[in-house]
DNA sequence: CATGAATGAGGCTTCATTCAT
DNA sequence: AATGAATGAAGCCTCATTCAT
């Protein structure tokens, strides 16, 4: 295993940790969960197939997760909920409450970079996370709460916030975020999971991309 | 089965009809798989299944697709080759080199319009194409071949027509591609898949969608 | 496999039998499962060992039977349901009635000689319901209705009618019922599971114990 | 734990020692092993379950009990000796015959109520052996022996007894033992196992058991 | 003695696919 | 062309038992 992949497998159970402690099997059978559900999707992928990667007995996943989709949720739920940490993340927002940023570009910058970054060290869980969303309802669910309890009101200060310094157009909050939220994650998706080979630039792709959001691709004459 | 949704089938049909001649029996055996799959996940779908709702033998669709694989291609594949129909259809280009929208928004919207009705009319079947992608290289094969051989070409062609009109900025091509893909897509998606129940104002929003792709949310003071 | 087990398999399949039609293979996972149930009990009888028996794939099983279950079920009900029947047979019960028996004596032989035929033809679907009652509510629920609706009120019938013929003494018909009943079993399972082996004279052993019953064991000087 | 299920626990703790001296943690597992088998069946109890009630490591049990049967027998072998017992203890057999006893009546009476007694202080234990006896040949070879060797040739001798004494009719002992034994064991089933809810006078449940025995159901005219 | 994580054999069940009719 | 019974590989999961600590 590559020196880069081992780093990530890291950076990825910090993802996935929730309080327990984990056993050094248990861990093993979460990276090779990853690593084979991220490839080849979770309908493709037999659980002897991760218990084999993992070095470990078929039965040793069952206790620790009591079925597939328990090992699934365990994958997907926490990041879910990191990836969207930052957004509500009392920090974040203050931060923008306290002039810390005083154009929205500025703002945007740091918070794209920031979720680039996360995205950057755990594309697999990422990768799983789109791929099922659609399959499992649970899942579903856990995203459709976040969004609306946490990401959403936590967005809808921040523009409230610069709409108020005549930073934005006054244009309604629902609309801003059905062009904001897919252009980001457009690029995410592109550079991260269409193109990640390609030759990036990523600070001026991310540049770019924000200049597009503020202005569009009109010739203001 | 209400009016509306025979009257969607048959559109659907439209869109997967190839030269050869179907019999009922294989009509019925595509429809069914359409239904379920587009709930379910294919692999969530027992071809049993399909053969009950289509009310015939289980044998009977083997005879018509080798493979269940070759049933999900059968819908798959021209529903990708019909979505991009339009984009490079000769009569669309040609208008716009002849000059039939002298502005680039009015070209989009014509544009937006088209694909929204045909995806209005086919949401099973994209459905499919979007959940299924990530797990058949296969498709993903078809997908990558139209768009590169016909798709970007087309764009091309015509971003070059309306910068040359000085109607958009100096931007590179692909980084307008994709600020615009992904907020078209995101409108699509939004509007067909996720909140599909919502009481829309069709022309509205994709009026208002256009706006924000030429002109962003920055205030242009 | 003698000639006298093929012929008491023909005899169960026809207890076992309900409208349907079955096909061969499904008799013969039918037999397998008996055969290997009443030996060793459900537990104990892995689905691929029927299979194997029966000459069968182990999906053919599951084809015919939705659960290991259902097939357990498959061979009990009908077998309770059977049982019992000729207690409340109309023709048994009218012809109580009709005076066909003068002596409660006459009844009982001809109801206990009845019965003992039915369960020697049945020893093995006999073992099994006897085994498996404890463990299964299902099994339990169908016995009970059918105890409570139709073999209780036909007995009751019967010894109401005996009992104003002067046949049996005034005792409350639960009473003579938990001595009967378990006599009646008692015998049944001794001849035919505990010691079959052993040389008996049945129709002998038969008139004696409904002396016992009649007459109990004490001296009546 | 209500004051009456753990002092019958104490009782049934009494019934299975032997010899050795046991740990409060195998008591524990015993204990546990005894609810959970009596309500769900030995296939249907799983060694975690006992481990988990006991409140005890699963690795423990086995610790006690070299096999998950060792550990049935260790429930079921010294039931079916303690409760065969009093009937060859020297005691009560030596009372008979020095004529304790004077009706056969006054005999039956004391050893239905002695059994009676011990099974109600032990149902768990007695549900355990008659369920678990039909599968596990060596629980019926336990059964068999004690039967043959103490059991019946202690019957023997208190029925030649009292058909000396004129107390009991010529009948061949084996019908006797017949009609007696069910009827006994059908009453023991019926009160504890089957309708144990149900509001009994247990006494006059039992005179009248033995009256039928004595007497039959017939009228004597 | 006690623990409990780990094992791995084996059980039930599903399902795409075949083939005789 | 159509049928549908049959197949058998493969999947998920359970659980008695072991063993290092």
């Amino acid at each position: 295993m590559p020196e880069q992949d081992s780093r990530m497998m890291e950076q990825m159970m910090e993802t996935l940790k929730e309080e327990e402690k984990m056993t050094p099997k248990q861990v093993k059978i979460l990276q090779a969960a990853i690593e084979i559900i991220a490839e080849k999707g979770y309908y493709n992928t037999a659980t002897s197939e991760i218990a084999q990667r993992a070095g470990v007995a078929e039965g040793t996943i069952f206790r620790h997760y009591r079925t597939k989709k328990d090992l699934l949720a365990a994958i997907v739920k926490p990041t879910i909920t990191k990836f969207a940490v930052s957004v509500f993340a009392a920090q974040f927002v203050d931060q923008v409450m306290h002039e810390r940023y005083e154009r929205f570009e500025d703002f945007l910058f740091a918070f794209v970079s920031d979720r680039f970054e996360f995205a950057k060290a755990n594309v697999p869980l990422l990768k799983i996370v789109l791929q099922e969303m659609a399959f499992h309802p649970e899942i579903q669910a856990v995203y459709k709460n976040i969004f609306q309890e946490k990401v959403y009101p936590a967005i809808n200060n921040v523009l409230e916030h610069f709409k108020a310094a005549g930073e934005i157009r006054d244009i309604p909050n629902v609309t801003i975020i059905r062009l904001t939220i897919p252009t980001i994650l457009g690029f995410l998706i592109t550079r991260l999971l269409l193109q990640p080979q390609k030759d990036w630039d990523d600070e001026a792709e991310i540049r770019e991309t924000i200049q597009l959001i503020m202005n569009g691709i009109g010739s203001h004459s």
